[in-house]
DNA sequence: GTCGCGCCTTGATTTGCATCAAGACGGCTC
DNA sequence: GAGCCGTCTTGATGCAAATCAAGGCGCGAC
């Protein structure tokens, strides 16, 4: 494995807090994979013998149901994915498959759930992350069960619009198909509800979205810190540990 | 603070992994409480100090937006509840209140965070409760976004069945307003959809409910063990993780 | 180039669910 | 007891979304 992943690596909010120690101990028994687009990593129900840690490309987690097929959540680098199968050794929940070629570190669940016991910086870095998941989640459900699918969609975009910089124009970063199953809807859908949204200044060619007119936009999405995390994506913020801290240095200031 | 309550709480999973020093550092700071009915404990977007223990009683937890409400979960004693805000020291992202008189330990959030670096094996319980709380709200999430209304009501029943003992007759655990809020559905349709499940084996009399035709009606819900989980609460398993692990005795064999 | 195959779009139709409205029932106060 | 309020039920209606169906477009294979 390449230093230079290695340090990718250790700088994530998961390791960062770790021992050195630890740290070497999780690597050594890792390997670094490369995988084609369209690869399922993962099926649900599966045992999970590892922690997975995209590094390169892109991954979908899906969940499945009498021949229905939703997804949860799209993956960027750098992420780790499927540690909650892992704290607790159990089947996962949900499918994992390539969107484009990826590179995957996977680490052995069973170091990870060793290691944790003896490092407790490590144990609570983990317990963050872990927090990070379940509050993006949460965010998630309050979205599905309180909005309507043009709601939806309309949060979604200003997100987009501020993590790509805040500019007019953006991308939408994956396929509108996907796109429409992690908002809960059929590509027919999200088709007409594009459509619908030119009313309030949206303008849709291919991938390339551009908002004309914000505010206005945003008075039909309403968007909430409470369900949408605004929090810009920059290099020095991955992991879901840190995208549910901002904004907290005024926490820091209140705590202290 | 009463032995009798000490010992409950030392009990949980999250506490029983910890040293007598770090229990000791963390109750002693905490102060037991009683709310009458329809208490508000917390507000959406408040502010987190203290990781909430139910001791007794019912509290729920919702989510709003736009004036609507959904309630996100119920809980029963003995849980914990915002564990992810404590963690991270965050906002939380849901209201919570107690639909019957409770009882509530109450323990310093700061305190938490505190311990959590010092005592590996209480790091080690958090990021366990926190993957199975995690693994909950997936489930929710998948229950949300494959299944119709009926499919949902129809899992629901199925699973408080197993969990109060699997008799033909059980009680329905909430008012059915809540019960509603919580399957994602208006009470009307609530009403109606019962109603519809008459053909399938259901009787319903206020809040008892008697399932005449367990196969018929498992051929509607088509339960799932990824999205349902179907294990049997029982006094010596509480906490998410534990509810999460089942049914992992023959995992044990395995990884042996 | 031409073919074929996904992806996306658009339209027509049906279904599911929310909403609106009214009434039944039970528990409560006075 | 009468009156009231909240919960639950039932029916009528309207809207949002899924489904079904057809066609356009871009792109790679050959």
């Amino acid at each position: 494995m390449r230093d230079v992943d290695l340090e990718r690596v250790r700088a994530l909010p998961l390791f960062c807090g770790c021992t050195d120690e630890t740290f070497r101990t999780l690597t050594t028994g890792a390997f670094l994979q490369r995988f084609p687009a369209g690869t399922t990593l993962l099926l649900e129900g599966d045992q999970v013998d590892f922690l997975y840690v995209l590094l390169d490309g892109m991954v979908e987690l899906e969940g499945t149901w009498n021949d229905r097929e939703t997804t949860l959540a799209v993956l960027r680098p750098v992420s780790t994915f499927i540690l909650a199968a892992v704290v607790l050794d159990a089947d996962g929940l949900m499918s994992a498959q390539t969107v484009e070629r990826s590179d995957i570190l996977m680490i052995s669940g069973a170091a990870i759930r060793r290691v944790m016991s003896q490092d407790a910086g490590f144990a609570v870095a983990v317990a963050q992350e872990m927090a990070g998941c379940y509050r993006g989640l949460v965010r998630t459900l309050k979205n599905q069960k309180l909005r309507g699918g043009l709601e939806r969609l309309a949060n979604y975009l200003i997100t987009q619009r501020l993590r790509q910089g805040g500019g007019a124009t953006f991308e939408l970063p994956h396929e509108k198909r996907v796109l429409a199953s992690l908002l809960g809807m059929t590509p027919e859908n999200l088709s007409r509800s594009l459509a619908s949204l030119a009313d309030y200044g949206v303008e849709v060619h291919g991938p390339s979205v551009t908002i004309t007119r914000p505010a206005v936009l945003e008075r039909l999405a309403k968007p909430d810190p409470l369900i949408d995390n605004h929090q810009p994506v920059t290099d020095a913020l991955t992991g879901q540990a840190q995208q549910e801290r901002w904004p907290l240095p005024d926490r820091g200031i209140r705590a202290a």
